[in-house]
DNA sequence: CTGTTAGCGCGTTCAT
DNA sequence: ATGAACGCGCTAACAG
């Protein structure tokens, strides 16, 4: 049998909303009797229903992390869940749960989103995908509902967001590379629809430009085509006349795949090419040869990301008062994928 | 202003627990009004209360996923993100939501588990730490609250689980290696607190014993020492007087480190050193060279886990009269690391 | 300071 | 087949 408030109270002795108040930390109940209802909410074993809590204040302490629709290849990948470490860990500190959801399509995942918000379910989401147009950022934004978008969205520029300074990051992967004397750079882009994407790759250009270096479209792969055709891919760009010294890709599994590539090849890296990736995923420093990569702090960005929005939660009022973008420092870490060829 | 039924049956110019019956699917409706009703419904925006439906029914719809403590998240964070896909699909299929949450302590893990159950936030557990002796279990076990183990605990037999033959598979990757000529086999053993690990360990002996071959202490290597000084470790171990010709490693990632010091110390894979691990992450396939894995189907038993706990819940009367123990059957992918040296 | 009352939005009796 | 009334467990308004 449940202990509720009802039998604190009688077994206490006093009106239920007295036992309302201690609970709720209310200065205005004499020591004596607040002493009293706390002992014997511990004597029964009393734990608060969350569930009438928030019937009443309207609000459930939980937020929801919306998952991007075809989870299958993004889920995989090691970023979401440091990602979502990092929200559960920033969340829970401020006593909020996450909550996980996901929609195949995106009208799966309007459905899904506007049923946990209008059915008062959570407080506010989490949206991990970042395509330029999406709908749910619309259905949210124009409901005016509390959330918070990781990653950037050209369309809307007010909303909440947090995220890394992808095209600085590109630019100090490829200056770093420069720096150790290469002059031909090539680029391994990620999947075109994603704003990530075209911001390495903006980046990535500027770099070169700053450095008075020049590049060609045949210098950038597209990645997508590295996980069906690598050989073929790596083997052509190889063979160009005149090709390039290093390479900037975009994350460290698909750079995982153009060395083990390169390796059938014969080729070396770094000495036949050096490479620096993105993300910095353990495996990155288990490589052969070791990894070069910018990490993005994707637990911090978990983190940051669930402490904006509950404090954005807890006080709507500071709307616009405050800056709403977010941005985690990342860090290059240099390894022997991109050091000087001896 | 949010719809409430209230709204929507004033509207409809009928009681609210008409509306109710409506929503709920009960047929003794006129279907003249239902029909009008859900009309109403459908114009006004109406998207029903979660919260005030499960003060009352009494159940969320939504189950929680403990995660384990920062303490072995290190070990192989691909499995738990692999594990919690399979784990939000198999309950979104059921129309339940997943909650997750972690403790940095025991202590802490028990405390939260105790809120949300108690606190009657979410109707059921999935575990996933498996230590010998977990205070979790206990807890749950005790106050006969729904949940399911994944992985598997000596303690308590009779709880819902869902595991894998982790013996069994570590039998059929040694005897994998026997079958590829090898006679003398050595093992990568994983954290010793993990039932895990002593699975594997188990089924590695046997399968030398049934096939008459022998073991020593010297030919097992404790995997979390690799971490830390990987080298020295495998530098003994290739140095040990009539050493082991294959190993088995309990794990892809530890792999990866065994891999890359032998690259070091210029010995060869799998000519010198047979190798097959566990879990098939998805760069086995991308090592060089590719490694033979024990695939465990971990999406799998995601799915399972949710799917057999939210059965339990809806029908806590079936317990005891069922099977409490799945087994996802594992599958040996056998790559370059443990083919015959030619 | 404390107890009484009135909901939060919904399901589930009872009657009719 | 339908409506009125009550209660889920809790908070907040009002009295005293």
């Amino acid at each position: 049998m449940t202990v509720t408030m009802k039998k604190v109270a009688r077994r206490a002795g006093v009106s239920i909303s007295t036992v309302s108040r201690v609970l709720s930390g209310h200065l205005n109940v004499r020591e004596e009797i607040s002493c009293k209802v706390k002992r014997i909410m511990k004597e029964l074993g009393y734990t608060p229903n969350i569930i009438a809590k928030s019937l009443v204040s309207k609000t459930t302490n939980s937020i929801c992390v919306l998952l991007p629709g075809p989870a299958e290849e993004l889920f995989s990948n090691l970023f979401f869940m440091e990602l979502i470490r990092g929200i559960v860990a920033g969340a829970s500190r401020l006593g909020f749960d996450i909550l996980i959801s996901s929609g195949a399509t995106e009208q799966e995942e309007l459905e899904v989103v506007s049923q946990l918000l209008k059915g008062r379910r959570v407080d506010g989401m989490i949206v991990l995908s970042s395509h330029y147009d999406d709908a749910v950022i619309e259905y949210l934004n124009t409901n005016s509902y509390p959330f918070v978008l990781v990653g950037r969205s050209d369309k809307y520029d007010g909303i909440l967001s947090v995220d890394t300074n992808h095209s600085m990051a590109a630019y100090d992967a490829t200056s770093h590379l420069i720096t150790m004397g290469h002059e031909r750079i090539g680029f391994v882009s990620g999947p075109q629809d994603l704003i990530v994407s075209r911001d390495r790759l903006e980046g990535y250009r500027n770099a070169l430009l700053d450095h008075g270096l020049e590049w060609y479209p045949e210098w950038i792969v597209e990645g997508e085509s590295l996980q069906d055709s690598g050989y073929g891919s790596i083997s052509d760009f190889m063979n160009l006349p005149n090709r390039p010294t290093a390479l900037v890709a975009v994350d460290d599994m698909v750079t995982f795949s153009v060395i083990r590539v390169l390796k059938q090849l014969k080729y070396k890296v770094p000495d036949d090419l050096a490479i620096v990736s993105f993300n910095n995923i353990p495996l990155a420093e288990l490589s052969v040869p070791p990894i070069s990569s910018i990490d993005t702090r994707i637990y911090d960005l978990g983190a940051m990301a669930s402490q904006v929005l509950i404090q954005r939660i807890q006080h709507p009022e500071h709307e616009n008062q405050y800056k709403n973008r977010f941005i985690i420092a990342h860090q290059l870490i240099e390894r022997e994928s991109s050091m000087l060829a001896m």
